[in-house]
DNA sequence: GTCTATATATGGATAGAC
DNA sequence: GTCTATCCATATATAGAC
C-alpha cells in the first residue's frame, strides 16, 4: 500500500501544483498565501488549480501529506547495526540530524503544524508518521537507561536537536553565535555528548 | 527608561486593543487574523482601531513589544542566590520552566517570529529580549563545565526546555505520553537531570 | 485539461458626521 | 474618540468557451 490513498492519483499537473504549493505552504503559512501565487509559481491560471483541488484547504492536505510521506522510515536503521548502546544512540542522532537539516520544508511544516494544526490532523500526524521514529528513541533511551521516562526522554533527544535548527535564524544575533553552529555534524556532536555525559561531558577541543 | 519608546503612550482603549489582539495573533498568526475580529473583541468598530494605530502591522508590532516587554528581566537572579553551580543550574531550570510554561502567548509569539519574522525583527529581539537571559544561561554552562561551548549549551538547556511545552498539543498521542508530562514540575525535574547526568541519570523513581 | 472572464465575499483602510 | 458608511483591492472559487 503506497500512499495513494493520502495523496490520489496526482497527475502531471496535479504533482507540478504539490511541488509549487508546498515551497509556499512551509515559508509563508497556510493564510499567507494565495491560490495565485502558486498558480503563478506553476505558470498555469487559477481555474487550473480547481480542476486538479476542489479547494485551497484541499492543497494545503495534500502539500503536507507530500511532504511526510516516506519520512516515517530510515532513521530506525541504526539500531539493526551493531555496537554497543552508545554508539547506536551517537549514530542515530547524527543520522537524525542529517535528515532533519536536509528538508527544511519537511522541518517548517512541522513546525507551522504544531502551531495550527487541529487535534484531529495532529494525531494523525502522530500516529502515521511520527510513531515508528519516535519509538526508536524510545527504545534506545530504555536501552542506555533502564528505568528512565522513555517518553520525556524521546522528546528530549528530539528535541534538543529540532530546537538548533528552528532558532537558527535569531542564533546568529545572540552572543556567541558562529556559523558553524548551523553545521549538523557540530550539532550531532553536541547532542551526543550532552546525551551520553551531560553539561559535563560537552567540554571540547 | 521604561518601554514606552516601543508601544507609544497609549490610551486606555489602546490598551485594551493590544489586550484583544494579542492572544488572537499569538493562536492564529498574523495572516490569519482579521482587524474586524480585533475590533470584534474588544467592543468598538474597525474604523477605531485606525485612530488608535496606523495599520494592522503596527497593531502587530505593538502587540508583540508588548508581550516580550519585561520577559527579559527575573530569571538570572537564581544565579545570585548562593549554592554551587549544580544546584543553581536546577533553580535556573526551574525558574525559567515556570516562567515559560506560565506564559502560552509569549511562546506562541515567540515560534511565530521565529518562523515569520524578518532578520531585522529577530535580531532587536535577540539583543534586546533574550541576550540577558541568554548569557545567564551561557556563564552557568561555563561554570558548570569550562571549557565548553557556551552558545551551544545554552540554546539546549533553552530548547530542552521550550520543545517539551512546544510539542505538548501531540505529545498526547505519542506512546508513553501522559498527562503529567505537562507539569512544569516534571519537565524541569527531567531536564535538570538530564543536563547534569546524561541520559543514565535521568533514571527515576 | 487549460483557458478567459467573472461572480461573490472579504480584506485593510478612509471620509466625514457626531 | 467613536461612530456609520463606504471605498477599493484582493481573496477564493466558478461558468463556460476552446
Amino acid at each position: 500500500m503506497d500512499r495513494s490513498d493520502l495523496l490520489g492519483n496526482l497527475s502531471e499537473t496535479g504533482h507540478a501544483i504539490l511541488a509549487a504549493a508546498i515551497p509556499l505552504f512551509a515559508e509563508k503559512g497556510f493564510a499567507a498565501v494565495t491560490v495565485r501565487e502558486i498558480a503563478e509559481a506553476v505558470g498555469i491560471r487559477t481555474a487550473t488549480l480547481y480542476y486538479h483541488f476542489p479547494s485551497k484547504e484541499s492543497m494545503h492536505l495534500a502539500a503536507i501529506a507530500q511532504t511526510f510521506a516516506d519520512k516515517a522510515e530510515g532513521i530506525s536503521s541504526a539500531l539493526a547495526e551493531p555496537g554497543t548502546p552508545e554508539e547506536q544512540l551517537r549514530r542515530l542522532i547524527f543520522r537524525f540530524t542529517e535528515r532533519m537539516a536536509g528538508d527544511r520544508y519537511f522541518r517548517l511544516l512541522l513546525q507551522r503544524e504544531l502551531l495550527d494544526g487541529d487535534e484531529k490532523r495532529l494525531q494523525v500526524l502522530a500516529e502515521t508518521v511520527f510513531q515508528e521514529q519516535f519509538l526508536s528513541l524510545a527504545r534506545l533511551a530504555t536501552d542506555v537507561s533502564p528505568g528512565c521516562d522513555a517518553h520525556l526522554l524521546a522528546i528530549s533527544m528530539a528535541g534538543l536537536v529540532l530546537y538548533h535548527l528552528e532558532t537558527a535564524p535569531i542564533r546568529r544575533f545572540l552572543p556567541g553565535g558562529r556559523s558553524e553552529h548551523d553545521d549538523p555534524a557540530v550539532i550531532a556532536q553536541h547532542v551526543t555528548q550532552l546525551l551520553l555525559r551531560g553539561i559535563s561531558g560537552c567540554a571540547s577541543p
